[in-house]
DNA sequence: CCGGCGGGCTGCAACGTTGTAATGCACGCG
DNA sequence: CGCGTGCATTACAACGTTGCAGCCCGCCGG
């Protein structure tokens, strides 16, 4: 079907070689020739094939993602800002998801034969731990997102995690409030981004000389939207007393927010909501949410740097990278005053 | 590096055809020589090739999928049904992204030599038209989404728009509202989501024979939330009459009702509110926004299986085959009462 | 005892591309 | 006039896989 490079040889007279030789501009060409095998490619409308390619050079100039799921809008608009990235290096995106945290269907991913028809993998893992770290040596180019896992061998793209939440809470704390409840804990997790932000709001709060109750701190499953609106419920049932709501991602916090609302608590006089990812959503909630935006752009064009540096050098150096974003704090409605 | 057909084979004394079968499964192999192989198979960790496969067989298992933006989250939710959906069926994603609604991107998409690496596309346009018709006389398999383009050669998946948007209308009268507000059209659109929701909305009218008011349409660029906000501010500004609104689609729904809700109306004790997509968000917004379930996960399944019917059968057919899924009626809070 | 059949396996070619080495040729210099 | 140099082009092999034709051998029926 397809017109091939012996296609337009033929049709240009001359050899395969030296039609491969134009389309890769190789310079030592005569100008007739080069016009004459151009006329051939325009006439068969000749497209290189890149399997074909791909089988010589070892390259297909696709790289993996592999993330929970893109129904969470944290996840897809890091996947929108990673493809954006990648366009411009000139590489495309295989998607894959993983789920919502299922640390053996991510193991399995690593290994995936999918993964065959790829360059390199940008990962960013949910269920896996610490204790994973070794499995994450794998033979081909991988950049690690997020925090489940630490002092694994691979570069590893992060945010400022315990910085951002500590300067969330400090915003807070500069409105007046005193009694700020966390939703989003995560019952014994030591690293993790709940873990990082639970201890950057626990160290605001120290340095500020308040107290820490933990009666104030929401545990949940995930961080979907309706967890934060059972963790929100369970707390105002408790019957505890708040005038401040730090949701550890932007879903716990929308979701508290709305069942704090539907309690008839006002939002910033009674009770002020932060939230953490600078999602689009926020601007867009009644009120508007407070948030720390942690610079996702930066964070998915890194990742895809990183990346391709790791294809072209092909040998993992010993000591793997770690760059950590920067973060913003964005004062919106819900927490003015 | 990674072992190959030919390391297999010397290790396990056999030929690489012989090997090749064993890995296929073939029938007529002796169990030792089966055996023999599968241990040298295992030693080596082989794992096959699929770019040198795909050369071979000209597929590659994987499928491409178009869509504007993954940050809106009706396309973030559609991707992530299409990847379990092409999971379901062995299938991998390489998503691409033509921004929102650019029709030079779009059709330039259409013939990227990236999608040499695919067996087949998904593409849900934007900005193309009825007109473009023709260019989707791609030479490979191709599924179409959406409603922007009608009479084209290729299969093409979508929704009830008309009659969704009528029930969407029905539900909204059924509740005793008669002025009701639609926010989303697009001038002058005679194809497209917004066209045809805006004729299921007029058929519902003069169905219980209430007067059509040009006052209560309006236009907006894109369907983002801003597009929403925007509308409803400049509808309360003009101060026209509504106790009702049909957003066409969640995301404006939404920035309407936002901008309802600051404006101090009550909903949907003033206002009512009605979007169309089924969003996940809707559930959680203030109060939860009664919708359209469009049947995603049926959409998604159904392209999925047309391209990969036309991905085997190998030629496009003369009558190209047009699915409509299924809808329902979602209610919520917004339209209690 | 011979021919035919089919199971089990092998060798070769091909998919379309690119790197390497080699070829022919013209030109300039001693 | 002969030789080296550098340009323009070519032939060939290889990437790893799979389809096809063919090989050998044992068994069965005549």
């Amino acid at each position: 079907m397809a017109a091939t490079l012996r296609d337009v040889a033929a049709l240009a007279g001359v050899s395969i070689k030296t039609v491969s030789n134009v389309v890769h501009d190789f310079e030592h060409i005569r100008p007739a020739t080069r016009t004459k095998v151009r006329a051939a490619i325009d006439e068969l409308g000749y497209k290189p094939n890149i399997t074909a390619r791909s089988l010589r050079s070892g390259r297909t100039g696709v790289i993996g993602l592999a993330l929970p799921e893109l129904s969470l809008s944290y996840f897809a608009e890091l996947a929108d800002a990673i493809i954006q990235a990648a366009e411009r290096r000139h590489l495309v995106v295989l998607l894959e998801q993983t789920g919502g945290g299922d640390r053996d269907r991510e193991i399995a991913m690593l290994s995936s034969p999918r993964l065959q028809l790829t360059d390199g993998l940008i990962f960013s893992p949910l269920g896996m731990s610490t204790d994973d770290a070794e499995l994450l040596n794998v033979g081909y180019p991988l950049v690690l997102l997020g925090e489940r896992v630490f002092g694994s061998p691979v570069d590893h793209v992060t945010m400022h995690n315990v910085e951002a939440a500590k300067a969330a809470t400090r915003h807070l704390i500069s409105r007046g409030r005193r009694r700020i409840a966390v939703i989003g804990a995560h019952e014994g997790e030591l690293v993790g981004s709940a873990a990082l932000r639970l201890q950057g709001y626990r160290e605001a709060l120290s340095e500020s000389g308040i107290p820490f109750d933990p009666a104030l701190i929401g545990h949940v499953g995930l961080w979907h939207r309706l967890d934060g609106a059972e963790a929100m419920r369970a707390m105002i049932d408790s019957g505890v007393n708040f005038d401040a709501v730090f949701g550890l991602n932007d879903a716990l916090a929308l979701g508290a927010m709305r069942v704090a609302q539907v309690a008839g608590l006002r939002v910033p006089e009674d009770v002020m909501f932060m939230g953490f990812d600078g999602l689009d959503e926020t601007q867009y909630s009644l009120p508007t949410l407070s948030t720390i935006d942690p610079g996702r752009d930066e964070i998915a064009d890194t990742a895809v740097r990183l990346l391709v540096q790791r294809i072209e050098e092909g040998v993992t150096p010993p000591v793997p990278e770690v760059y950590l974003a920067d973060y913003t704090v964005v004062d919106r409605e819900s927490t003015a005053g």
